[in-house]
DNA sequence: TTAAAAATAGCACGACCGTTCTTTTTTGCT
DNA sequence: AGCAAAAAAGAACGGTCGTGCTATTTTTAA
């Protein structure tokens, strides 16, 4: 019995170091989680401490002490879309080989979660509207995960220029603008407006991109 | 001395009933001409009766009256704003014949209103994410005013194809889309990143979308 | 000029906000 | 098992919010 118990507790132990997560890890991620629930749906503004504590079925004290102020819970949301955004559209698109497979695969992974989000939001859409005038660590927390990601396409561009799979004046800038251009639309038509079918005029004006900085080869 | 005082009676009477504006209305146009920079600046939803009635140094119930609740008062500035771009984008882009040349104006003064809010906002597309899953009439009103605006470009592109100035199996609506997309990037990129030389990335793209349905004629 | 009407101010309400402080409960380790 | 530390709860704070009510001031029309 007592070697038993004395088991069970080392398994316990082990079980916690392994995840290194103590109690309140645990929390705070769930409650992350949550917040970021509600801040796709009513934005990083909207977002209150006491709507939050209500979800959680925590007390709003409980939940505040956790971040310490209303702005690093924001910024935490920020992250943890972050982690997401890259598990999702990033990661998965990197297991293509380089250039144009790479490219496409990016901006469908994109394209997918900006329509999938149709009920949720993408914070990176909502946040720049919300945020674009207010400056303060928030913003800058959204500017940067924004960047990095508009990076990663623009070296996306780029690399396909370089396999020759676009045509070698291709201005990489105005071509990333151009694409961001379609998933915006995508999601201004498709989650403001209602409007059906947006998900193909975004992937028609993919290829219209594409034609237009001489991809060599077209999906299928 | 009483006859030079009944003369300036007369004259104000007779001015207010030319302009049909008794001192509620005057005042009303004061409130939401003050309301709609504060909206374009913090959001909607941002906009509170408290600071409006301070930049209109007027007492809050003052300029609650004029409304009646905080979602007409919402609807109010949607109104303004409709009739604003209305008067700058829309109606000198009528004065120009149908055709390429109203449409290229459109997304002319179009794209200079959205680049030249660096500082003020749209409130099309702040309102597009702030309401996008906010049901309401204060949602009806924007999505209404929205659609009149973008059935208005799509007509202008209709016009364009029948003028013989697009390929004839030009698609309106994925073209509409596609230069709608233009617009949200710039939007984005010169107002949130303030992303260098956004405008000329704009009209870069509009002349490759203009290139890829046929436009017949380029601008100078 | 005067009385009716319209516009504005003043005040209070209940609700929710972020935050602080103190107390209680839960957890982790020996 | 028991003790220290961490986590969560509870209560209260000053503040702002939208809104309703009642007075007061200003405007309008005869």
């Amino acid at each position: 019995m007592n070697h038993t118990g004395s088991m069970n507790k080392d398994a316990d132990k082990s079980l916690s170091k392994q995840r290194l997560l103590h109690k309140g890890q645990q929390t705070k991620s769930a409650i992350v989680e949550a917040a970021l629930g509600l801040a796709t749906q009513i934005g990083l503004e909207g977002l209150s401490i006491g709507a939050l504590a209500e979800v959680m079925k925590m007390s709003k004290s409980g939940v505040f002490a956790h971040f310490g102020s209303r702005e690093e819970l924001q910024i935490s949301v920020i992250r943890e879309y972050h982690h997401q955004f890259e598990q999702e559209v990033f990661f998965p698109a990197m297991n293509l080989p380089r250039g144009l497979p790479r490219l496409q695969a990016l901006f469908n992974n994109w394209m997918l979660r900006t329509s999938a989000e149709i009920d949720s939001g993408c914070l990176y859409i909502s946040g720049a509207a919300e945020f674009d005038d207010r400056p303060g660590p928030v913003r800058d927390a959204l500017a940067s995960s924004v960047k990095t990601w508009l990076t990663a396409l623009h070296r996306s561009v780029l690399q396909a220029r370089d396999e020759k799979h676009l045509a070698q004046d291709t201005d990489a800038t105005q071509m990333s603008f151009e694409i961001h251009g379609l998933i915006l639309a995508l999601h201004y038509e498709a989650r403001f407006l209602k409007t059906a079918k947006s998900l193909n005029r975004a992937k028609q004006g993919f290829e219209h991109i594409l034609l237009r900085y001489g991809a060599t080869t077209l999906k299928d």
